[in-house]
DNA sequence: TCTGGGGTCCTAGGACCC
DNA sequence: TCTGGGGTCCTAGGACCC
């Protein structure tokens, strides 16, 4: 058997957000800064090293990170500027490969199977593309490079901060068997303390616990994954990554007793979003999902497939009511969120809409009110793109969330589609 | 003192079809 | 007089990732 080579490189931003601020504010550099937070509310998105130095983590309420690092600075985050750097580093890797995947704004596989000749081998490319990003953009990143995928990836949060971490493929084992199973992608808390309560901790005993017991203790899929990247089996290539399963948009609320008003308005607004980005790709969805989050934060969905694909404000706001009021029960009820998401998707060639579809379908261009909503939604999508996208909408924003995410972060989320 | 917003994938039961 | 086996779709819930 050909061993195949070592030149999938991973390629990770480090504290992504916080680095950026750093850069743009030389104030901030060598401070303990959090990004999309502040001491009274909301979640920090990213902190700085020095930060978290203080045990201050991603995804932590602000308060909370405050009072274990009373120095910490809450910075209010620069999102476009983030795109934009995020953007110029995927362009400094093209410069040694097109087979680039993006994983998120800060993150990206490459396959330099195809760029030693031009560059050298895969570690030489991997300092080169660290020292490009650091000297041009200013921007700490750190790279793993291995056989596969997931080693890679493993690799480059092990090269944290600011590092290169390069697995040769005879010494795969010896790096990963003493390595945390929280490590690997797919193990979060709840797999890590399973497999802890069998006194599974390391990869390496992952790796030695025979599959049909992993696969029993974890299901079968779950099981048969971890036990295959345990052992290093890991078939995915690099590639662009497939078009979105489902496109959604979510709300929280803070807690607060259920009105028929209240709902109905915040499903308004998310339906909008939603409805807009689809129409903006082209997309329709057949399936629409209600997800309410209770006072206690248990979370309930209610979800309804329909003949034919939907995509106008109206009929989702009217759907997503109802599937709403199922999960909730009765007005003051207490909720804390609410979202809606739009899934079996399918390309919406326009020409498609003046052919009648379905006859049950709200939606069908061939009835006299799905040809009236699209032809509503479609200059209110004009109306906007005119006039910016405050400028028209079907409900008055009456509720204003006083420290819910800002509009800006929200956008970055919804660029991809 | 209270937990954001965007997603993907898997499981399990039930309906339904052949 | 008694109940197979396989496949697909829908729904609800949950783990996980960035």
């Amino acid at each position: 058997m050909v061993a195949s080579a070592v030149n999938i490189l991973h390629a990770d931003l480090d504290s992504f957000y916080a680095s950026v601020e750093q850069l743009l504010d030389p104030a901030l550099r060598g401070r303990a800064i959090a990004v999309g937070a502040s001491a009274r509310g909301g979640v920090v998105l990213a902190c700085s090293y020095e930060a978290k130095a203080h045990g201050v983590s991603g995804g932590m309420p602000g308060w909370r990170a405050a009072q274990l690092c009373p120095d910490l600075l809450f910075v209010k985050g620069s999102f476009h500027r983030y795109q934009e750097f995020g953007d110029r580093v995927i362009s400094v890797m093209e410069d040694f490969t097109p087979a680039i995947q993006r994983i998120s704004i800060d993150e990206a596989f490459l396959d330099v199977s195809g760029a030693v000749h031009l560059f050298g081998p895969p570690e030489v490319i991997a300092a080169r593309l660290r020292a490009r990003v650091r000297g041009e953009l200013g921007l700490p990143i750190s790279v793993g490079v291995a056989r596969t995928k997931s080693l890679a990836k493993i690799a480059s949060q092990v090269a944290k901060p600011d590092g290169l971490v390069v697995v040769p493929a005879e010494r795969e084992r010896e790096f990963l068997d003493p390595l945390p199973v929280r490590l690997m992608w797919g193990v979060g808390p709840v797999t890590a303390s399973r497999l802890a309560e069998r006194g599974i901790r390391t990869i390496g005993q992952l790796a030695a616990t025979p599959r049909s017991a992993v696969e029993r203790l974890l299901g079968n899929a779950v099981g048969e994954k971890l036990s295959r990247l345990a052992v290093n089996e890991d078939p995915r290539r690099v590639s662009g990554s497939a078009r979105g399963r489902s496109v959604g948009a979510q709300s929280a609320l803070g807690r607060r007793a259920a009105s028929r008003e209240a709902v109905r308005e915040v499903l308004g607004q998310l339906a909008e979003r939603v409805a807009t980005r689809m129409r903006a790709g082209g997309l329709a969805g057949r399936t629409l999902t209600v997800r309410v989050r209770l006072g206690d934060m248990r979370s309930l969905t209610r979800s309804h497939t329909f003949p034919g694909p939907l995509s106008t404000t109206l009929t989702i706001t009217e759907t997503a009511e109802r599937l709403a009021w199922d999960a909730i029960g009765e007005p003051g009820t207490e909720i804390s969120l609410l979202g809606i998401s739009l899934s079996n998707l399918e390309q919406q060639p326009f020409l498609q809409l003046e052919f009648p579809l379905f006859g049950d379908n709200p939606e069908s261009p061939g009835s006299a009110s799905g040809a009236s909503r699209l032809a509503l939604d479609a200059s209110m999508d004009a109306a906007r793109s005119r006039f910016g996208k405050a400028a028209v909408g079907y409900l008055p924003a009456q509720l204003r969330h006083g420290h819910g995410t800002p509009d800006a972060f929200r956008e970055l989320a919804e660029r991809e589609l």
